[in-house]
Formats: C-alpha cells, structure tokens, sequence
DNA sequence: TTCAATTCATAGGTACTTCCTATGAATGAC
DNA sequence: GTCATTCATAGGAAGTACCTATGAATTGAA
C-alpha cells in the first residue's frame, strides 16, 4: 500500500470514473487502473464495482475511502509540520549557562533575544561547567555560554567576549584606597572564594599563581552574591568578573578596585554540538550576546569555532 | 514522500541509531540512509543530527515524527478497515421489495435472515417495480426483490419461486360455492384491481385475458389489505397471491377459491447490478428466501441468472 | 442487426526508483 | 598510530510505476 495508491482511489471514489480520475492525477488511465487493482488486491477487497456508467463505491469502499482520507490528510500534515519546523528561529532553545555569568547576563540577553528572534523562547538550565557539558553531549542543552579553555570532542565554540576581572575589598580595608592593584599583590589567605568545581575560581587562583595551597575553611561563598556580602561585612576580599560589578550592583559598602596590566580575564564563550541542526539559530544568539552592552572587551564575530 | 520513508525515519527516531533501524526494517543502511536523506530534502529540514553516538532527534524532527507517525497509524488503519469489510455477509444489505409481496414476505425473512447472517442488517424500501428499478441502477439499492418478467441492461436477476395466484369473493357471492374457477370465468366487471402501475395489476388482467377494458373507476384499491376489505364488504372479487392468503390472513367473511389448471402465477425473483461486490450476499438471500415456509412452488437454484 | 462510442482491462516496453554490496570519511578509544 | 564504529557515497542490479497501443464488454443509435 502506497501514498501514491491512496491518492488514486480516492480520486476515483470522486470523480466516479476511472479515466477523470486519472486525469486530475496526472497519470494515464490503464496506470492508474493497475495501481487500484493492485491495492485492491492486497486488501482482499472490491473498492469500486465497474461498469459501462463509471466506477461506483462498494459498501467496503466506503469505509475503505473515509480513513484513506484520513491516512492522506495525516500525510500531507507531515510536510506543514516539516514546514513550521524549517525556520531555525523558531521553536525552544535550550540553553544552559554557568552559574557565574547567568544571573548578570540573562535579564538583558532575555529581553534582547525575545525581540531579535520572538518565536524562539529560551529554555534556561543554569549549573557548573562540568554539568552543563554533560547536558550538552547528551543533546538535553542545545548551546552553553561558559568560559573558556573548553575543548571536548564533537562540540564546536565561539569566543564572544573577553570580560575583565576585578578585585572588591570592604570600605576600611588597606587596599580600599588603591587605583590599581597587580595579581601578585592579593594576599590569597584573604581571598574569599567559590566552592570547588566553579571554573572562576580556578581562574582566580590562576590569575594570582596560586595553584597549590587549600583555601582556609569558612573562606568560601556559595554564589558571587554570598561573597560579595562576606566582602561587604568585612570578612575578606574577592574577585569578581566585571559583569557583576556594574553600577547596578554598586554598595557602599564595597570598594572596587581595577586590576594593574595585564588585567586578568576570562573568555566568554558559546558551545554546541558539530551536528546541531540549527545553526542560525547559535549564530543569532550570539550576535544578540554581542550586541548587549556589557562590560566587557568585544571580539570580532569570526575569532571564535575552533574544534579539538 | 512515502509511507517507506515515514517507517524508516520513525525507526531512526526509536533506534537511535541507523543500523539498527535498517535492521529492523529489513534493509540496509545506505538505503535507509539514503531514502532519509531524500526525505529529508523533499522537507527542507533536517531531521536527525547525525554524531558518532548516532542519530538524535532535531528539534523540528521530533514533531516531524510525531506526526510521522499519526500517518503511519491511520495508513494502517486502511487495511483494519479492509479487513473488517471483507465479510459480504456483514454490512447492510439495501433490499428493496415490491408493495405486492413486502408485507407477506418481509416478517419472516428479517427474522431468518437476521440468524443466517446477523451482521448483514437489511435496510428496506418498499415501492413499485419501477421506482425500486431506478434506484437499484442508482445504486441505492442492492438488492430487489420482484416479479418476472424483469430484463434490464447491467440487471442479473434470479427467479426464486413460483406463487399461484387466487380468487377472492365475498361470502354470498354466485362464485362462492366452486372449488376451482377457470380464469375465463371471472367477470373483470365485477374485479377489483391496484392502481396502474403494480404490476400485480397487470399480471392479473393477464391471467384474465383482458388488455383493452378500462377498470370503471372506483373499482381499485391502494393495497392488497384494501382490496381485501372491499371484498370482505361485498364490492366485487379480487385476484391475489397465494402468500397474502395464508391461514394468518384468514376472514370469515370471504371465500378463497383456488383457479383451475393452468392455475396463474407469478414468478418471484431477486435483482442485482451485475458488477455488485457481495454476490456472496446475494446468493445467501436467497437461499434464505427459498427456506422459508411460503404457499409457493419451488424451483432448483440454478434456474435463475439471466441478463438483457 | 450492425455500428459507433464509451467504459475499464490487458500487453509490452521504457524510465525511474529502490535496493544491494563494497567502500570511504570522520571520529573516538586504546 | 591502529582499530572499531558511525553514517555517507558509488556503482550496478532488480523491481516498480509509468506510458502508448490495443482489447473486451456494453450500450445506444442507425
């Protein structure tokens, strides 16, 4: 049974006549007879009884007929769906982002992607890297924003920004009077952290070369929040990405301070699978990210796609 | 598109995978393959993402898919409806039957019709033989059931019975004390007829030689009852057939008087479109019709199927 | 009765589609 | 690097659908 043969006893159930059926279906009258007499030959049954007067329904036919047109109209459905389906800009993202970009980019990138592609909601997951990669490889996320070094196989990224770190001190604090401060000058001891696993602390750590001694107990905060506030009631030092420094965020509370040159950053970047089906779809939601003013160093739209 | 390549992609999509779906649909993967990558194209869309892991659903496939197999599911159903359909004792037969043995035939053909093949419910419609002649060749009607002579272009008919016709007279009347009466006998003056257009009617006007004469008006009755009941109160004689004379119908005040040889007769007789799809049906009515206890003569079940 | 017209079916050949096996390219594990 | 696994490509064989031409059956008119 075929689509084809569908198609053609429907048409003869239509035009009661073998030979204008064939005509509206574009085929010469003896194929169209033969395609019929072989589905009625697979089906066990006479559709249509024949005579000098055209082609006429059978009682089978009937029933026979109606779900046809069921089955055809199923079908034809499949090309509308593929159809609505063919625009990369529509339909749910889903994309996840790491814990210490999401709450300082999502407000704005939300609001941003809306208008530049209203018919592609997000759908948000936000976690540590290592999570979210996972996620990724087993297709429940569609794109990441992390930061970078991230090389896995089978997963293509693109840089989209370099974002500056800076260091907040309390208001009585010795270096709350500084313009600059170096990365060798932070006293690590008084460094406040996140826990293990959060890719910005190691790049804190980096970032003042100091790879090997434990952080104290009670020296780390579960969010930037939480240690913005330990800052804030005195508890120590950090440092925290540019992005969560704006003006918005500003306490009295808090000093910020730059870093001296070389200012120490981390790379922003987007991850997806090499055989994801919709490409536009990364492409503007870069683009939007890029677009966002952020405080942050622009890269130009073709720095990023490595792979392994 | 086809109903093959709405299998293979759904295979895909349960699989996983495009070896183990080819597998599964008795192919070999560069053909499975191969007919998704058609498909894919006809869609304009891509429906797996393709990965060393396998294949996983895009976006867009999954409701591809889904809907993908809502056609599949109805195209299936075509062959479940078929299957039911292939019975010819099940379905309704549309039986049209002739005033003039309706109301003596139809009681107890329904019933033993309804024990020969009870899911071959009949749908009746009782009129004369040539409105029911209409809509068989219409194909209202499946099945007729008349009286010969019957010959119609595309008509198969078979003759069932043979029911004697007899005399009707009211009590007191000259004829009421003979045994037999002669056709030649009857005194069409005093005989009440149907209407024009039964061909009761005319078969008994036949019987009595007579084919010029006018019946004077107000000397016809609608029905057989009718005509009985005229009879009964002593208007004039009637003519009827055997079956509307049986010990059911029995009235005191009428006498029922069998002719003499060459007793009159009508022969009964089924009618069908010679291209109908349910000979099987047919040939079961009338085996059913030929079993009942009718006051008629028998014939051998072949001497039947004529045409033109 | 014969003839012409109309219907659907059959015959024979061609073109296209599907399918197979064999092979290739990409990837990742060891 | 080597091997195993994935899906894609190539080339050729088999099957299917299609076409034109013709036939058979029927019917209405000459």
């Amino acid at each position: 049974m075929t689509l084809t043969e569908l198609r053609y006893i429907v048409a003869v159930a239509d035009a009661c006549h073998f030979g204008r059926a064939a005509e509206r279906c574009h085929v010469s009258q003896p194929s169209l007879s033969a395609s019929i007499a072989k589905l009625e030959d697979e089906l066990g049954i006479k559709l249509f009884e024949r005579s000098r007067r055209g082609a006429k329904l059978t009682a089978a036919g009937e029933e026979v007929i109606a779900q046809a047109r069921r089955a055809l109209d199923e079908a034809a459905r499949v090309k509308t769906v593929a159809q609505q389906g063919r625009n990369p800009l529509k339909g749910i993202l889903r994309l996840g982002v790491i814990h210490t970009i999401a709450p300082y980019l999502l407000p704005d990138l939300v609001a941003a992607l809306h208008r530049a592609a209203p018919e592609m909601p997000l759908d948000i997951e936000e976690n540590t890297t290592a999570a979210l990669d996972g996620l990724l490889k087993a297709g429940t996320l569609d794109v990441v924003v992390l930061a970078l070094p991230y090389e896995e196989s089978g997963i293509l990224t693109q840089a989209l920004y370099d974002e500056p770190f800076k260091v907040i001190v309390p208001r009585g604090h010795p270096l709350a009077r500084r313009k600059t401060i170096s990365a060798d000058e932070l006293d690590v001891a008084d460094l406040l952290l996140l826990p293990v696993g959060h890719c910005l602390r190691d790049q804190v750590l980096d970032a003042c070369r100091e790879f090997t001694r434990p952080p104290p107990p009670g020296r780390q905060g579960n969010s930037l929040e939480t240690l913005r506030s330990m800052v804030a009631s005195g508890m120590g030092i950090s440092v925290l990405p540019a992005s969560a420094l704006t003006a918005r965020y500003a306490n009295p509370l808090i000093k910020v301070i730059d870093f001296a040159s070389p200012v120490p950053m981390r790379r922003v970047a987007l991850a997806w699978r090499k055989g994801f089906a919709r490409p536009a779809a990364v492409a503007q939601l870069a683009e939007t990210i890029r677009r966002l003013a952020l405080p942050v160093q622009r890269l130009s739209a073709d720095s990023g796609r490595p792979n392994r």
